[in-house]
This record gives C-alpha cells, structure tokens and sequence, in this order.
DNA sequence: CCCTTTAGAAAGTAATCCCTTTCTTAAAGT
DNA sequence: ACTTTAAGAAAGGGATTACTTTCTAAAGGG
C-alpha cells in the first residue's frame, strides 16, 4: 500500500522562512486589501500558522508594514543614464510605473483604513514615512546631470516643472491601479515637461 | 426642584432625519476611515440607534455608499465665471480644492479597503462611478468659453494640457488630504498651464 | 550525537461588530 | 380624535478575528 502524499514536511527557517511570510502578507495586501487582509490568510498562505507570524510582529499593523517595507525594497525603481534628459526621463518614468504599479495604491488603502490604530500615527504621517523614500531622491540625479550636461537649468526652472512628472504619474498610479501607459508618459514628457523646460533655457 | 435635562425627546421624520444620518456617516469616515466606521459609531453620532439605520440601508456598504452621494451632492463644484481663463482656472481650482478636500482620499480608502466586500464591484469600477461626475464635466466649460474668447484653441492645445491642472489637483488632494494652498494653485496655472498654452495660440 | 531552538498544528479566549428582535411611544396622516 | 407609521432604546445572536497557549518534532549548532 503507498502511503498518501509521504509529504516530505521541510520546515524553512531564519531569513528564508521571514522573506516567505513578509511576500505573503504583501500578495494577501495587494489581492483583498488591508481590510480583509487576516493573520489566518496570511499563515495560509505562507504554509505555515499563525504562530510563526506572532513571533516576528507584535500586531497585524507591524506585520504590514514590515511587508509593505519588504516589497519596496525588492523592487528598487531604476535610474538609467541614457545620455539625454528625454531618454532618461521616459525610462525613469515607465519604471516608475511599471514597478510602483499597484504599490500606491496599496499603501494608501492601508494608511486609510486602519494602519492608524496601534502605531498612533495620523495618516498623513504614515504616507510621508512610507512614500518619502520614492518621492524625491532618484529624480534629483536625473535633472542634475541633465543641469550637468546644459539640457537645463535648475536655478531658473520652477520647482513645480521639476515635479509635475512625477506628479502626474504619481496620480495615475493612484486613480488607474495599474502601470501607466507608455503613450501617456510620451505625452507627459514631449507635451507638457520639455515644452515648458525649453522656455527657461541657459542663454 | 429643577427638572434634570428635561430632555424634549424630539423626534425627527422623513427627509430631515435621513439627512442627519448620512451627514453623521460622512463625518464618521472622515474622522474615523471607513474599516472603523461601525453602525453603533454613526448611530451615536447620529443620536439614534442602528435600527432607525437598517431600516433605510440594508448593511454597512450601503450606507457608506448613500454617505458618498449624499456629500457630493450637497456641495457641489462652483464653476464661475470671471471673463478670462486665467481667472476662471484659478476660481475653479480653489474651489474643486476646497470642496472635494478629503472627498478623494475617503472615497479611494473605502472603495479598497472593503467596500468591495458586499457590492461585488472591483475597486476601479467603484473609483470610477464615484469620481466620474467630477471629471470633466465642469472643465468642458471653461476651455468652451475660452476658445469661444480667442483665449485658447481647443483644436491645438493637447489634450494632457488641458487635463493637467485637474490631474495636479487631484494629486494634490490625494496625496496631502487637505485643501491645496493658494500658492500652490497660482503655480499650476502661472508656471505650468498658461505658458504651454500660449505655445498653442491662435495665429 | 546531543541540545537548543523554533516551525507548525490544534484549540481556545476575549473582544468586536454586523445585524436582528422586541417593545414603547412620539409623530404624521386623515 | 383616532389610526398608522416609524423613531429610539435595550438586548442579544452569530460570525469573525486578533492574539494566546500548548504541544510535537524538525532543523541547525556544537
């Protein structure tokens, strides 16, 4: 007679098993929200039960955020250098919305419907301390070396221009859900950002 | 001896009743977000109690829905007219600023983190029956009377131009959740959409 | 090969919350 | 004035869920 399924019952273990467990929470974030995110469905998910979840994170709060924390970090946004601030621009921004895709929307949702409760914090501060991280440091690259190169010149261009990018992509991901079309990032760049980069130009 | 709080035990009908209660709601899921809005909270707010609720709205998505509608309805977008495009963004985008702050950021946490639960809706199709109504409608007018003065061609201008200062604002309100500031405004329309719009003028 | 650690299973506790039922009585309609 | 409707209070059912406790046995370290 064979035995059933001899299920071969490997236990994972240390930073294996903590990357397993902080993936699942975020699939289960992403799939049905912070909301219906439990600690069950976590621990089903991941294989493994509730326990193992209570010995890393206090609460579902610390969970999800530590989770939050592990995706951001496992998919780091590019920053190419192809030589011109078009082509940096168009690459930079189609990374932003092909690997934030989903995340914003995410973090939001969370920060909104409960992230508050245990850790005290008011929303605002919850998506500063969550989203500043993407926010500023990466372009700041881009537009110096394109100030390096003489494309632009970052004392006269308002700050506003700088961001409005970002910012409209920033407000796709929100509204949209999902990446952000290469057209519309051709259109950000060609009708709205060089136009109005080419009107405070060095000379 | 005085009578302690004689309490008048007025009882309100009909529309005005109904009022309190969904306005009692949209305070609730500004205040609290909508996973920790519960019937007893709005009850109480209310100074009712949660039958007088289901007799109205069959469970909770229900009434949070009816809340949604409810503040929209009440206040809505002013569109003035000032004579000059310049005037009329300003107006337009303060007032969108003022009136809708808080509305996105409630209505995009709630439509994610469990309104789906009951409607059966994805949260993009929930986004978008909401926000619809407050999309284009209003803008259409504006840019019709400026091209209608010479001030803009419709024909020309592209349409993320005209787009962009309602995306901005709405990013704005999404990320900050509170009114955009005036300076802000004045950027939007003076360093960004006027000089690409003159790009595209008549002749 | 022993020993420490901890994964994973099972079961349970306490609290919360959606929603219902029942009853009294204040309004509205005629 | 009489009838009908529904507001408001009180109390509870039933389901979910965050979090705990206990126990067994598998991994890793020496």
């Amino acid at each position: 007679m064979v035995p059933e399924t001899p299920e071969p019952a490997r236990r994972r273990h240390g930073a294996q098993l903590e990357s397993a467990l902080l993936t699942a929470a975020w699939d289960e974030l992403v799939e049905v929200g912070y909301a219906r995110l439990t600690m069950g469905s976590v621990a089903v998910r991941a294989r493994t039960s509730e326990p193992v979840l209570y010995r890393r994170w206090a609460n579902k709060d610390q969970l999800v955020l530590a989770a939050i924390e592990h995706h951001r970090k496992a998919d780091p946004v590019a920053v190419p250098d192809t030589g011109t601030l078009r082509g940096d621009l168009l690459a930079h921004l189609t990374a932003v919305g092909e690997t934030l895709s989903g995340f914003f929307g995410v973090v939001m949702a969370a920060a909104c419907s409960g992230l508050l409760s245990d850790t005290g914090l008011t929303p605002s501060q919850i998506r500063e301390q969550v989203m500043a991280a993407q926010r500023l440091p990466p372009v700041r690259t881009i537009y110096r070396r394109a100030h390096d190169r003489g494309e632009l010149d970052l004392e006269r261009v308002p700050a506003a221009v700088l961001a409005m990018p970002f910012d409209l992509v920033r407000h796709d991901l929100l509204m949209d859900m999902g990446p952000v079309r290469p057209a519309r990032v051709r259109s950000i760049v060609d009708d709205l950002f060089l136009p109005l980069v080419r009107d405070h130009r060095t000379g």
